[in-house]
DNA sequence: GATGAATGAGCGTTCATTCAT
DNA sequence: GATGAATGAACGCTCATTCAT
């Protein structure tokens, strides 16, 4: 036994530790979450939590900040794309979808933290969003360019753009809560983009 | 004092409990629900709480429950109503935006829940949702009949609905953790029934 | 069991825990007192605690304020006496020493504490303190007095009743960390009493 | 750093980590002194202290005993001077006074120490304590010089020793506590020296 | 029906100490 | 000599729940 850990190094560990508290998030909830219940399942004393992590907080953070990232990202290096705004809109939304399931842990926690400064970041649905919200301002450049390049009608952007958001993200939340077989998957994504679609669609 | 207490009836204790939990679940989150907490603001002691509920938790389901059932009714109301098909559609979105709002906590929790019957309750992206899921079922009638009226171009009733319903779901949900200012609200609904609209006019 | 219990009420209990945490601080150290080891010796489980007390602090406070007050109250008592000046110190001196060996416990801990507020309290070598200190200013009235009533030769009333004060806390602090046997306690008290008078006297 | 650290030999490192708890005791308080942070503080690890100490609390000790030799050791210098004894005491006082304020942190918590081995050492308030306590005993041997000098007037050694123990113990006990100006230290200094001698003058 | 004392398990966290490397 | 991972016991405290009254 010995043996076993002492062979793991300090980032080992940590992301030990990580991966057992994700799991104990997805199968008992986030308020069981305990760091007994860590370090049980690790097979630890609960002391050794705090030689890896200031406390309890900053694993909850990581967890969520890493899964966060990782959808930004994600959805980010589609959509800065240059060239047909409906193509790009289009292989955003597939790779929005499937960093949230990816990820559908933390990004329902994210979406629905009563955390201050979680809601600050992810609020959209106000006037002036497009300025400061990075998601909207994304689609709002989107809409912009398939105006401008006479693929869609003209719309309000900023209107538009929180519509399609909580459009896909409706759609995304529901998906990591349910269990979907891929074949069904694949036809509810593409209603889902006939209806965003269709409605910037010129007449 | 100990009369006050003695005309109460059975019934209105339950109340009393129900809603001093509401007012915490409002005030201070659900996390800070406690026998103690509730029993205190009421001006009771501890133990009264297992007279009429068997345990927090049923305290807390029966909470959201009612809150469901609010909703339930409220668009269920609108939707099975007899008339035009776009008419209903609208006013149901309406009633359903109205009672989310008004039953927000709940809400956010039931679609939030990991407990299996309420999953089991809520889950409807999947082939038949529309014949065992009443949300569905309702709007699938109502996709029908409007397209009978000759109002909605031809689509698949099942999936059009499934995203329909996520669609008004994101929006709703949005709204519960956003405080978004009345007049914005009014043009974000519109913005919401135009896309859901255009998906499914007549070109 | 449950009968021995359930026959004490409530501010029976608070004496219990009081009186048990004094032991604790006696035996074992003020340091060594924590919630477990006093319910231990008790008898009852930790969270019992927290139906009389808000927290650990407020048992310590409670306990040192007590034997405070108790000592205060004993030499205030003689102090303010009209009379004879010479008798009236003389009597406070015993007084006081009684006063501390009974609080014993809480007069260590005070005289000891770290805690900003009673260190301000009890903090009186300074120039003034016979006008914002209680303890000085009571000795330079009583100074005064003496020196009015031709009892006491001429000396600075400030300084003299700081030195006094010091000289009888010294005695009384280390009377309270020694076992004089009581014969020799008189002995002591005798000489002290003779210091502290022949700085006072007339040539 | 390696090299630093490998040209200090084995007292070097003892200095350092009793000179790193000092500076904790001073800056933090006796009890937030931690293995942890005396390590931390000297840029080493926590099983380093075992080498050099068995456990924390030869540490503690380790440091009081340093202070309390360093008090004895002035006072003792002064004392043992051949002369006339009243300049003699007075310089001892001084010499005391200077030394517990420079060990003011040692000073009070051997003052203050429960532990029984130092309680021995330092309990005085007896009959016979000249014979036995080396305090009493040089104050003894003042006392017996300045009477056959003919300076001091004839009091019983022991009972006065005790007292005049006590009663610079108190002063210099409080002094530790309060932060003085140093003109007004010299002025209570002079009111303690005047108590002390005019109970030892000739009328 | 209602009380409130009492429990016991659990929480996040700290820490002196050990020991393989 | 020095490291630092790991332990295990303890800390103050909270809470759902029980039960004699």
């Amino acid at each position: 036994m010995a043996n076993k850990k002492k062979m793991k190094n300090h980032e080992d560990i940590k992301e030990i530790i990580l991966e057992t508290t994700k799991k104990i998030i997805k199968d008992d909830g986030l308020d069981k979450v305990s760091i007994r219940r860590i370090t049980n399942r690790m097979g630890y004393s609960p002391g050794i939590v705090y030689h890896y992590f200031s406390d309890k907080e900053e694993i909850i953070n990581c967890i969520f900040n890493m899964g966060y990232q990782d959808i930004i990202m994600a959805v980010g290096e589609e959509l800065n794309r240059d060239g047909n705004a409906r193509e790009i809109l289009d292989n955003s939304i597939d790779a929005y979808i499937e960093a949230v399931l990816k990820n559908s842990l933390e990004y329902k926690e994210i979406m629905n933290s009563n955390n201050t400064l979680i809601r600050e970041k992810t609020s959209l649905l106000y006037q002036g969003a497009k300025d400061s919200d990075k998601a909207i301002g994304m689609i709002v450049k989107n809409l912009n360019d398939g105006m401008s390049q006479g693929i869609y009608r003209k719309v309000d952007v900023e209107l538009t753009s929180q519509i399609i958001w909580t459009t896909i993200f409706g759609f995304a939340f529901k998906m990591t809560q349910e269990s979907v077989d891929d074949n069904y998957k694949k036809k509810l994504i593409k209603a889902l983009k006939n209806n965003i679609f269709s409605s910037l669609e010129k007449k």
